[in-house]
DNA sequence: CGGCCAATCACCCTATTGGGGGGATTTTGA
DNA sequence: TCAAAATCCCCCCAATAGGGTGATTGGCCG
């Protein structure tokens, strides 16, 4: 048989932290090592734990869980950090995995899905609810709406990675003076009178 | 009762498609309205078919899974799109993902788990096999080990944004020289001599 | 304690760039 | 066929970018 899985749970509400413990301690294959009420009473002793996977609440007293990922992937380079919240904003989604989340599951997940959630982020999965998921996916796609032709966006993107106007000609193999028309227009649609506005509001608006 | 989620199939092999038209046709609520073995052939009649979601292999003849989105968005938009394939590329997923996909499932995927996330992308969730969802969870997360100091990376950030020397002296509230400071050593951690190469370097290198 | 690095600021130089005007022509798609 | 998109052309000039070569102040680490 393979080795347990040790688990950490940092939550601050009692009666949840003490459901997940049982809850997940009760299923063959996993150990729950230890529960804390706050990063900070956590910081003190986690690493003896040795955790393999660390539940983590984004709403704790003191240190937040956003801002007690990149800390404790400092403690615990080798363990996978899995977000269990309420919070469904977009801002706390990105900045959790972006701070190094492996997973991002909201608290009305069932315990069997939680306690799969755990396996897959041990084998190397990416466990998300499917409402986090939708928003991640999102953040992939574009504004179908564009004001922009898809020349236009194409030179924006170019605009974006910095290029000047001379190397944006050379690289679409058109003539210095139509990128200049063809920034001209993006600004224009844009309403905006340089590079750095422009590129903020197609970031804004999803346009590139 | 609530309606018949009407579903169409694009896939190649006719075994595949065949095996999930009957395992999807038998399920309580879903109706597979027709089945495809190319997007070339499906373009003709898949309008009249009225589907609310998509299964769409990205292996296909002719015009492939990823080209196939956007026009399926075009024709149909309000339809969701469900990518079924064995592509496990970061490039298929991201492309498939810019382009309008709802979900990315692998083959692999039990039957039962394919049959849920028609529901859940129809219920507005994005349904992903979790080694997909590990490698979009990845795009989010940054380099540890940079090169660059904090200020340096907040700079080369700024840069990408498209802002001059002057803009990020007056955001950042130092002087214009120290800017230009932080920028050579930029240019020299990442060996490149233009703004253009510091954000492909940076970019590729996701250090930021 | 000495050395390293990060962060700050200084002044030299010049070619390139960016943005604001004013146009025109051709190609493409609905 | 008609508008939008894509292409190219000229004027102007302030601002910018990048190269060189420095200095100074901290903090941190062995």
């Amino acid at each position: 048989m393979g080795k347990e899985i040790r688990i950490v749970v940092i939550e601050d509400d009692q009666i949840i932290r003490e459901g997940y413990s049982i809850l997940i301690g009760q299923t063959e294959g996993y150990t729950v090592v230890n529960a804390y009420d706050s990063f900070d009473n956590a910081a003190k002793s986690i690493c003896e734990d040795n955790p393999d996977v660390i539940l983590l609440d984004i709403e704790l007293p003191g240190t937040n869980g956003i801002e007690a990922i990149p800390r404790l992937k400092r403690m615990l380079p080798h363990a996978y950090i899995l977000i269990l919240t309420v919070y469904e904003s977009e801002k706390n989604i990105f900045e959790a995995l972006a701070n190094g989340a492996s997973g991002y599951l909201t608290k009305n997940t069932p315990a069997a899905r939680i306690v799969d959630s755990i396996r897959e982020v041990k084998d190397g999965g990416g466990p998300m609810s499917v409402n986090i998921a939708r928003m991640v996916i999102k953040s992939f796609q574009r504004n179908q709406e564009s004001p922009l032709s898809k020349r236009e966006t194409q030179i924006l993107e170019q605009i974006a990675d910095g290029k000047s106007r001379s190397q944006i000609a050379r690289d679409l193999f058109i003539d210095l003076e139509t990128v200049r028309s063809h920034i001209k227009n993006i600004y224009l649609k844009l309403d905006v009178n340089s590079r750095a506005d422009a590129i903020k509001a197609a970031k804004d608006n999803r346009l590139i």
